[in-house]
DNA sequence: TGATATAATATGACCAGTCATATATAGGAT
DNA sequence: ATCCTATATATGACTGGTCATATTATATCA
């Protein structure tokens, strides 16, 4: 599981409740890690229950007392643990691709519709990646370390790498079916 | 879910039984869409409360009996319905972007071990995506129209070209790490 | 001889994540 | 006047999927 590894990773930079946690996650790692709110709270009660945050809470009037999570040195150390371990292997599903091995049964109309809609979201990701230098600015209070934004700007180029050969594989793809004969 | 409907799509085909649409996901579709054993069972009995397919028991002595499920016209309907809607975005999560987001705290050598470590795992894909063909060609019977094994080969290449990017930024990253401070 | 593979289906426990909803108040927008 | 948003935490129901295991016979391999 990356969520607790990345909550983790945040708390170590600093202290934060579960709300705070949950706009860190939208603002920055969203892309490859998006994370829901009541997961987010239910793995905090986790990492608290294993020893590696522990619960600060301060009252409030008027709302929800808050409840601020530290990282503790036994986190810490799970952390740098993590960091080092070699990666589980991505989850490789992709839906369209079910599809299209199974779009014979289509007209090359329907097919090339399938895959434009496909390649229009791409694009409109691409799109989201140029937004994202600025909203994780915005909100990073002091941008970190320049060895922090060079790993944090390595996750984003991978965004864009990846998103980009996708569409070079849509878009020959659909003139490659122009050529095809439907059965 | 795309699980039903890759099956809907096998069942299409042919009539099978569950077991042998095990085999169909393992020498066809694993790359995109890993199919587990008992998810299959369990979704064949779905399918079959829908209307989707029938189940023809065969009888078989000294094992269990053999259950054919056909598809029906309403399965049909289904599938081709399926495949003509807009594919919903996959799921973006990669644990590996969310270890490079924090790796910040490890040293350049660490941070580089992560990548050479994902980066081999990216050359074995490839290795066995060379393989693929033979094995797919090995299990189809008749292997199916040219369209259809037009459909498939997008899908191999697709499988190609995104393992290909990602390697090709994990080897640039690993060469600017080298110029990177450590903190 | 004993282990493993093949054929075939099935269940129970579990896990991470999603979605809807609840609570409670303040302030701004339509 | 009403709706929406922000702040803040929490629970219950559900879903898709994984893993281990069970059953039962034959065949193969070391």
């Amino acid at each position: 599981m990356s969520l607790e590894h990345a909550i983790l990773g945040f708390l170590n930079y600093a202290p934060m409740t579960g709300y705070d946690l949950k706009k860190a996650f939208d603002t920055s790692v969203r892309h490859f890690w998006p994370a829901d709110q009541a997961q987010i709270y239910r793995t905090l009660k986790d990492l608290a229950r294993r020893g590696w945050v522990t619960v600060e809470v301060v009252p409030q009037e008027d709302r929800p007392n808050r409840k601020v999570y530290h990282i503790t040195d036994a986190g810490r150390e799970e952390l740098r643990r993590w960091l080092r371990t070699p990666t589980d292997p991505e989850d490789p599903r992709v839906p369209l691709l079910v599809k299209v091995f199974f779009a014979g049964g289509l007209t090359n109309e329907e097919a090339v519709a399938l895959l434009e809609a496909y390649a229009a979201g791409l694009r409109a990701r691409l799109e989201e990646y140029a937004r994202v230098p600025q909203q994780a600015a915005h909100y990073a209070e002091a941008i970190r370390s320049p060895r922090e934004v060079f790993f944090w700007t390595l996750t984003l180029d991978y965004g864009v790498r990846l998103t980009r050969a996708a569409l070079e594989w849509a878009e020959e793809a659909i003139r490659n079916i122009h050529n095809q004969e439907e059965s």
